[in-house]
This record gives structure tokens, sequence and C-alpha cells, in this order.
RNA sequence: GGCCCGUUAGUCUAGUGGACAAGGACGCCGCCCUCUCAAGGCGGAGAUCACGGGUUCGAAUCCCGUACGGGCUACCA
């Protein structure tokens, strides 16, 4: 194939992007950026009933946020637009007109209910086949008049008769034969004068020049049908790659049912668009027999639909926010504060960035940001989401901690607590400087003074000092809360403890 | 019912006729490190390559059948 490499992602605005339709997106687009190609967005919203803008708009930024950007779309244009199907309207119209004259279709006069009920008896029988071309025998002027006398019509394609098997050859799956007298005269036009998907998808995929269409293997028992439509319009049939579906591990294919499926719910639950990006590479397609982290550029280099894997795979959550902690850890300090900045405001109603936490020119934040630096790499390498993060620092944001009952009852009600905060209060308050090493070396003293493990003190200590039981490491933690509140926690937990 | 697709450990995969009594990753288990939780290090369990036939000197790899799973079967996409 020596044309130009031209793909399209053409989602259907009828619900957020799906952790299906986004590993199709990065497939297209990855298969693109490989071949120095043209990756095409087009919205697909010919059903009227469920398409909204909003949805559109979630789509949008989601493709965005994985950093998969479109040479021609929505937005940016370009010159085979619109590339909305909606504002596309003159195109299908003079398809069909063309269809016409070549006697390719046909009117059907056949009511969406009497069909359902011919369909329902049919197949309760056991052989229903399709539609039974009914209307494809009506004589020519009595299709002529029925039409002119404004009966309600859609306009179904005539499948040949002596044109066999249809073979096409799937990037993905090999050779593919579908036998053509085992179809039905299919729609291609509604009543409501609309075009079906089947007939819109080929007739935008040639006047945008396609050269392959990667899809969902929901798509499969289509393409025959559409490979019909491309000889129908005297158009050279694009290259044809499937891709397995994404189950749940129900195996069933993924849906609302198994959790979280749209790209916002996973931005807003901390996941990083480069992890869910390379898990959802993955997931049906491999560099080699041992790659598993991968950036995008090494993607785009590597990427071939050869090594894309033919049989359905279930979305495993926890290999996903594994990899997610890799990418989550791998990130600069600079870069981690920025990311969890978002969730930190939502959380303690703060504003980061306002103030100047991480604008290294804001005189007098300098001081805060540094400290929050500091903090950054003890807290990146202990969550595997963003949202992780707010229960980790919410002793440092908060005015006055609240104890959790386990806390309460596993660390600071133990034999002996009460010496150790007083000791620990006493020696903190006593120092000098007040940074992580002077604190470490005036705490590791305590549990030979109180006569307890070195556990079991700075349990209690952590305890009274964040609330928890888990936090970041104590010393640190508690150089970076300050001498003042530092002190003053402990005495009132000691306070607390009879 | 019809048409189509798929089948390597719980999961994602490597494997394209001999180097495979099957490699990597997640998860799981154990040990080490250790102020908690993580991270990290080391080690381990886990696959009769769905099953049955064939082709071949030789099959996870090719062919056929069966079973199971999935998709489509709409004037949805």
């Amino acid at each position: 194939m020596a044309e130009r490499v031209r793909v399209r992602f053409a989602p259907s605005p009828t619900g957020q992007l799906h952790i299906g339709g986004v590993r199709t997106a990065i497939y297209n687009w990855a298969f693109a950026r490989r071949h120095g190609g043209s990756f095409v967005l087009r919205i697909d919203d010919t059903d009227a009933e469920r398409s909204t803008e909003a949805n559109t708009q979630a789509i949008l930024s989601s493709l965005r946020w994985l950093g998969l950007d479109w040479d021609e779309g929505p937005e940016i244009g370009g010159l085979s637009g619109p590339y909305f199907q909606t504002k596309r309207r003159a195109y299908y119209d003079a398809a069909l007109e063309r269809l016409q004259t070549s006697d390719a279709v046909y009117p059907c006069f056949c009511s969406a209910e009497e069909l359902a009920l011919r369909r329902e008896t049919e197949r309760a029988t056991g052989g229903f086949s399709g539609y039974d071309r009914r209307c494809r025998s009506l004589s020519v002027s009595e299709a002529k008049s029925r039409l002119v006398s404004g009966e309600p019509h859609a306009w179904r394609f005539k499948v040949p008769d002596d044109r066999g098997d249809i073979v096409f050859y799937d990037e993905v799956r090999g050779k593919s034969v579908f036998p053509c007298d085992a179809m039905d005269d299919f729609v291609i036009v509604r009543s409501d004068a609309t075009p079906t998907y089947n007939f819109a998808t080929v007739i935008d995929d040639i006047e945008m020049a396609i050269s392959h269409i990667i899809r969902g293997d929901d798509h499969l028992p289509n393409t025959p049908r559409q490979i019909l439509l491309f000889e129908a319009l005297g158009a050279e049939s694009p290259s044809f790659a499937h891709l397995s579906m994404i189950l749940g591990p129900d195996g069933k294919r993924l849906s609302k049912r198994h959790g979280a499926t749209s790209v916002e719910e996973y931005r807003d639950s901390g996941y990083l668009p480069e992890a869910l990006l390379n898990y959802l590479a993955l997931l049906g397609w491999s560099l080699d027999d041992r790659t598993t982290i991968i950036d995008s550029s090494t993607l785009v280099q590597n990427f071939s639909l050869e090594r894309v894997s033919s049989n359905p795979a279930v979305f495993d959550p926890e290999k996903l926010e594994w990899m997610n902690g890799v990418y989550i850890r791998d990130l600069p300090p600079e870069d981690f504060l920025e990311r969890i900045t978002p969730y930190i405001d939502a959380a303690f109603q703060t504003d980061i960035a306002a103030s100047a936490t991480l604008a290294p020119n804001a005189e007098g934040q300098k001081e805060r940001n540094a400290w929050f630096l500091q903090l950054a790499p003890l807290i990146s390498e202990r969550v595997k989401r963003l949202t992780e993060v707010v229960p980790l620092v919410e002793f440092l944001f908060v005015d006055e901690i609240e104890i959790e009952e386990e806390a309460r009852t596993k660390a600071l009600l133990k034999e002996g607590s009460r010496e150790t905060l007083f000791a620990a209060a006493d020696a903190l308050e006593a120092l000098e400087e007040f940074d992580t090493e002077a604190v470490e070396g005036a705490l590791r003293a305590i549990p030979e003074q109180v006569g307890l493990k070195p556990k079991t003190v700075f349990q209690a200590i952590r305890a009274a000092v964040s609330g928890k039981l888990v936090s970041p490491p104590l010393f640190e933690s508690i150089a970076l809360l300050g001498r003042e509140r530092t002190v003053d926690r402990i005495r009132r937990a000691a306070a607390s403890v009879t």
C-alpha cells in the first residue's frame, strides 16, 4: 500500500470515552505517528437520540489529557471536514443518489413494527436470516408511485446475488471470508432520511481518504457490508484491523457494572495519563517478551498491527494501579507536587498554586515550596494513585488533627505511652535545631529511656502527631510539621491518655 | 437459531515447526531491610500450551472436529 497512511478514530458521543475506545484511539494514533500519517478524529453522532455536546467535549478533553493529538478533527479543522457526521449530510444525500441511479438500492416501505414482528416469529420458528427482501421485488412503477405519494420508506442496499464470498485480509486476524448470501439487504438510509452507521462511515472513510480502519471487533460483521458499499460507490476498500474486545473479570465485555470505565473516572481517581496509556497500549499489543514500562515515544517508534493480539483481554485494575505507582515514583519532585496540587486543594480547600507554593519566584513562599519539595519523594513512593496523597499529608494541612480510633487503641493506649509522649515532647522542646537529624537524634533516645521497643515508641508518637497508624517517615514528618505544632500535638495526646 | 471471532498459569503477554519438560509482568506466598505504610532486594508456588484426532522425524506453533467463552444478528454505533 503505497498511499499515505490516514487513520481515524470515530467515537460516538453517546457516552464518555471508555477504556475500550481509548485503546482503539491509542492504536490508531500510534499507527499514524509510526508511519508519519494522519490521525483524524471524527465524531460519529448520527444517533441523534443519545448523542450530546457534553459527551463530545468529554471525549475531546480525555484524548487531550492522554496526549493523543489529532491532525484533523473538531476544534482544529482540516481539509476533509466537517468532522461531525451530522454536518456531512450533503455527502450522504449525494451518495444515496448515486446508488439510486446505479440501481444499487431500493426503497423499503416495511415499518419498523412490522419488521420486528416478522423477525420475532421467524426467529421463534428457528429460521431467521435477515430481511426477507419483500420490497426488493416491488415493481418499479409501484415503488415509484408509493414514493411519490409520500409513503414513509427507508432505503436498503441490494446485496448482489452473484457476488460470491467477500474476502479481505484483516491486519490482525489474517484472511477473513464472509459468504455473501448470508447477508441480508441492510438499511442504509432511515425513513427520516438520515444515514445509518454503515452508510455514513463508508462515505466518510472514502471522502477522508482513510487508508486503514482500526476498530473494535464488534464491527467485524459490519465489514463485509461496508466492503459492498465501497464497491458500489466505486471506491477501493481501505485495510482493516479488528481489535479484540476488552473484557471484565467475568469474561463479559467491559462495562459500567465492572466499575470505572471512563477516562475521566481514572483521571479523577488519581491516575497518570502516561500510566493509563502504557497499560492500555499493552493490553493487546506487546513490544517484545519482557517490556512492560513503555513511554509514548517508544510506543510510537515500535507500534505495529502485526504484534496486536487477536484474543480478548481481561482488564486488570490491579496491574494498572501498580503501573501507576511506577510512574508516580518516577516523577521528579517538582512534577509530583504539581500533579498532586489539585487533589490537595480540593481536599483541604487550599489554593496552593495561587499561594505560589510552586512558583519559585514568589518570595515568602519559597520556603514553603522547598519544605513541600522535601516531602515529595517520601510521599510519592508510598502511593499508587494521586488521591492517596491526601490522607498521607492531612496532618500537615489541618490545624487540629483527629486521632483515628485504630490509632488510639493500637498505638496510644499502650502501656507506657504516656511517659513516652511526655519524654518525646520534652526532648523535642529542648532541641536547638529542629531538622530531621536533630529530631531523629532526640527521638532515638526515647525507647531506651522509657524501656520500650522502638516500634512501640514511634508508633505512639506517630499517632499523636498524625492521628494515624500510617504516615510518611516520622522524623521527616515532624521536622516538616515544626516544633510548635508537634510538641503541642504530643502533649495533647499525652493528656488524653490516662 | 444463523453468521463470525477467540482459547499459553488467577490476569496481561512472549512464542510464527526443532534452542520450550514454555520466558517476562501483575497478583499471591516467604525471607531481608525497617519507626508505620510503602518502595527496594532475594527466593518461591502457580501452565497436562481448552479437549480429541490428524499432518510431520519433530507441534504451544499447521489442518479438522468438539467444548467453552465472546461478538453480531436494529431504520445503535
